[in-house]
DNA sequence: ATGAAAGCGCTAACAG
DNA sequence: CTGTTAGCGCTTTCAT
């Protein structure tokens, strides 16, 4: 059996609750016994407990990440500098998927809150509308949630992310000037979060240059992954009239419509441009190398971590924060003047 | 205040114990009070105590899998596809990074272990030795542990990798045959685990051809990243007989190096060929599709996860489980015959 | 500065 | 089938 804090208590002859004050550095023991448990410690190879631990204090000094999955490097570079961040903070960063299931979502958040977790960080699945059952596990959570590069339209929440519309506005419109027209937007299923706002921009882009904008050129995708923006791009570059560049909501997504244009025996960007967003690190490795909009990961952990840490620290409710940063339009080879 | 089972039993007016069975869907009570107590915990929003039931039972359903990083995508992969296999056999997963320090690995370790997981799978750090704290930690450990991806040399465990000897070998080997004759090989410090072996196979295939190998043309590398592999090859490409090849230890290394090479303004493979190791899925999408070996890592997963949970069943001590699979060559355009 | 004792929420004998 | 009781290992008043 592990060594406990009673057999350290029994082996010095003192009382357990010496040995626990000894052990967590409190006040109210005497230094030579401080050290005399700390050493007895080290030799009988003791470590605490987390079960009873967190039993007894109710907390875990522990911090929940949700993200969808793990394999697009957006979300691996996000929980990685998470990761580096809750540790810094003296905290333990516990990670949970939910898969792209607002369900599976939603028992991992109750999962974390049954932990005890000081705070959840959610990066949302992409879907269009929760369900009540979601909203009410949310709102009645006593931990303090924060949503990570996107949040749920249908409720209230604290949010750190881009501002996506921004992005998007600004990359359709490097597209429109350097003369492409027939651009097709590969996005999510109507309303899902990371979509809507990137569509808006998109739209408005046209809308600013008095351009109309043919509703079939908007293509809706339910996995937002390297496949599905494959497959979608090969049929479309099958189409009597092709377009002339291709936008998606991320750039693995670009990554896949880019492999397409290259198997379909055409040329990147001349007979047609592909552009991304998110700036994973293998966008600029690619084969051609990718136009997309940076998300500051780094920035986005940072604010997040901080401002999960705020909430936190604050005992009473308080209103949620909120905040979108500016992204950065990267442009590269794949969207050359027509 | 969270609803107890305490509150359950007292709102039923039954006994604790009763509700506990009846939570638990365990044999011994009624299905009607079952079915009550199962209505009432549902209408009062009750979830059990993570602490209170680990603390109680001793054990918690969970496996610990602890990765160096989540960057590169050859550990996002497994974790993804161990997380999933986990998923499916009724535990959760709980993820660790060790960043590479060996330190943190058995702190972590150490953590998982104190939390009662049922098992911990590592893919080891980039070390030579182990230290003997780590050692004993591994050895004294009640949970089982088995390594993926790499073991350490110095002590047995349960491991299952591809043999990388093989996959070096027959790398190295279709390097000579095309004609490459200066070759680069650039690796990790002497004896780090998933260095060792593939050097062994990079020294016998020229041994088998009868060349003879300059000990300069092998470099160690601290971090086995893209950063430092770009760094290395731009100074190797200035210096007065550059290399005709350069192969890494892995994937995002030969995609770093494969930069170095584009910047300094060479052709590829024309001027230098590249090739790698892990064939993660940017390989394939690089700006020169990359040659590597294939770690089949959905296999990997599944063995090492199913090796697992049979050395948790098995009370009892039992010789380490120890696989190694067959890696698989896989050729593209950035090593053309000269 | 130290010890005694209660309790965190749940499970697991053992009685009844 | 149900209730009683005794912990799991640690923290935390409250005495001493």
């Amino acid at each position: 059996m592990k060594t406990t804090m009673a057999d350290l208590a029994k082996h010095l002859g003192i009382s357990e609750a010496t040995v626990s004050l000894a052990l967590n550095d409190k006040a109210g023991v005497s230094p030579r016994t401080k050290k005399k448990v700390q050493d007895a410690a080290k030799s009988l190879g003791y470590t605490p407990n987390f079960f009873a631990r967190g039993l007894a204090t109710q907390k875990s000094s522990t911090i929940g990440l949700i993200v969808p999955e793990v394999e697009n490097p957006f979300y691996s570079k996000l929980t990685q500098s998470i990761e580096e961040l809750v540790r810094a903070s003296g905290r333990h960063l516990i990670l949970g998927f939910s898969d792209f299931s607002l369900e599976t979502e939603q028992e991992v958040m109750e999962r974390f809150a049954n932990m005890n977790v000081d705070g959840i960080m959610v990066s949302p699945v992409y879907i269009r509308d929760t369900t009540s059952a979601y909203r009410d596990a949310v709102r009645t959570s006593k931990v303090p949630i924060i949503y990570v590069g996107a949040y749920y339209y249908d409720f209230p929440s604290s949010f750190v992310m881009t501002n996506l519309m921004d992005g998007s506005f600004s990359l359709t419109e490097h597209l429109l000037s350097n003369g492409y027209r027939n651009i097709v937007f590969l996005c999510g299923q109507e309303g899902v979060v990371i979509s809507k706002e990137r569509e808006i921009g998109f739209r408005s882009a046209y809308a600013q240059r008095g351009l109309s904008l043919e509703t079939a050129r908007i293509i809706r995708c339910d996995k937002l992954r390297f496949e599905e923006a494959f497959e979608v791009t090969k049929k479309l570059l099958l189409e009597e009239t092709k377009p002339d560049a291709i936008i998606t909501v991320n750039d693995i997504m670009a990554l896949g419509a880019m492999r397409a244009v290259r198997e379909s025996g055409l040329q990147l960007p001349k007979d047609v441009a592909v552009a991304g967003y998110d700036d994973v690190i293998f966008s600029s490795i690619a084969e051609v190398p990718l136009t997309t909009v940076r998300q500051p990961v780094q920035e986005m952990a940072q604010l997040s971590v901080d401002s999960l840490l705020q909430l936190i620290s604050e005992d009473e409710a308080r209103s949620p924060i909120q905040l979108k940063i500016s992204p950065q339009l990267v442009l590269r080879q794949s969207t050359l003047p027509i």
